[in-house]
DNA sequence: GTCTATAGGCAGATAGAC
DNA sequence: GTCTATCTGCCTATAGAC
């Protein structure tokens, strides 16, 4: 569903040569925008990246527009996978926390933003399409988290506490804002010290007065 | 030290009269930066708004990089005014915290994002006079925290916990991304529901277990 | 201080040859 | 599919008149 029809396969043999060009041109810009945003990246900065023209772009995506939708659906894609991963490999609430952070961290450690953090900061210059999707994907995060949040207080490896819903906003922004701040010191660790901090209010029983 | 010597006060006598060009030029643009981005603006969109040519803008603050030196500075120093005030009106450290939030909450109120979370998630892209800038801001709020939470700890007003400087750094970014990801679906609620459960656990004793 | 005029470059985009 | 060539428009920036 990504951008082309494309199923007469290529020259490459689709084994497991080269990636097609589509690939690559997502590849390039996903990388240019969560590092220097949306605005901030030209058709021309793809092409040259990958050795050819803007006119060769713009016949995989028509418009900038359509290049930046592709862009979340793939993201969005392979987030939601992960999502799917860490549940298979991680049995309790806590520990699924902890991972879907991790996922967060590993995007800084590529000194990237999450490129739906860095779209929210532009969104007032977002084609709606782009926008949509940008809010799709929050709310599938957070559906997540609230499906883990409500799972472990069920199953006893998370306390109880305040509304899911809110705990899962919560962390979500937090790790978001972790990021965006982490990202102009270049400090990964700030990033994680401000994850685990979060989790461990997230994780350990209210208190006494509560 | 904004940005002009113009101590020859211009002919609108200086009293209560029509703000000056500068200013004019620094409201304008520290809008537009925070609903679109430093890259989502240019001179003439400013020009434009305030009804006078690119070539005046240039004659006040010579490069886009010294305007956005300009709006940092001066965006920093009304941050810090605050905070002042705040520390006068409340006396203990929660409300303090809670009314370091309602800052932000007033920023967003205005369709805005917190002018140096824009410039953060662009830091990519930007001149270093600004990158540093930036920087300082974050570390200035986070000092500002840091010493509301010590003061509220020893007078007796906040549970003791985890380090004071962490503490900092999580409410600080927690914030930033609560205003980041609630600024696409145009709801405040969805901040400050974020904002009272992250001061909800800062504030609220460690559980039995710690 | 603000203007007109304009330079010079880069943006996103398209037509048409190969 | 990818190229060359080109368009139009906007961008930052400057020179010089008023």
């Amino acid at each position: 569903m990504a951008a082309k029809p494309q199923d007469p396969r290529p020259s490459p043999a689709r084994g497991r040569r080269s990636k097609d060009t589509a690939t690559r041109i997502l590849d390039s810009a996903e990388r240019l925008v969560q590092v220097r945003g949306f605005n901030g990246f030209s058709y021309a900065d793809v092409a040259s990246e990958l050795g050819v023209t803007t006119a060769s772009l713009h016949y995989h995506f028509p418009g900038k527009t359509e290049l930046g939708r592709a862009l979340i659906e793939r993201y969005a894609e392979r987030f939601a996978e992960a999502l799917a991963e860490i549940e298979t490999r991680e049995a309790e609430a806590p520990a699924r926390l902890a991972a879907y952070a991790g996922l967060y961290a590993d995007v800084l450690r590529g000194r990237r933003m999450c490129l739906c953090g860095m779209l929210a900061a532009e969104h007032g210059t977002l084609a709606e399409p782009i926008r949509d999707r940008v809010i799709a994907f929050f709310d599938d995060n957070e559906a997540w988290l609230q499906r883990v949040i409500d799972g472990g207080r069920a199953d006893g490896s998370m306390p109880p506490g305040a509304a899911s819903r809110e705990a899962a906003r919560l962390i979500m922004s937090a790790l978001e804002g972790a990021m965006l701040v982490a990202r102009p010191y270049g400090d990964v660790d700030r990033f994680d010290a401000a994850a685990s901090s979060l989790l461990a209010t997230v994780t350990r029983a209210p208190s006494p007065a509560a």
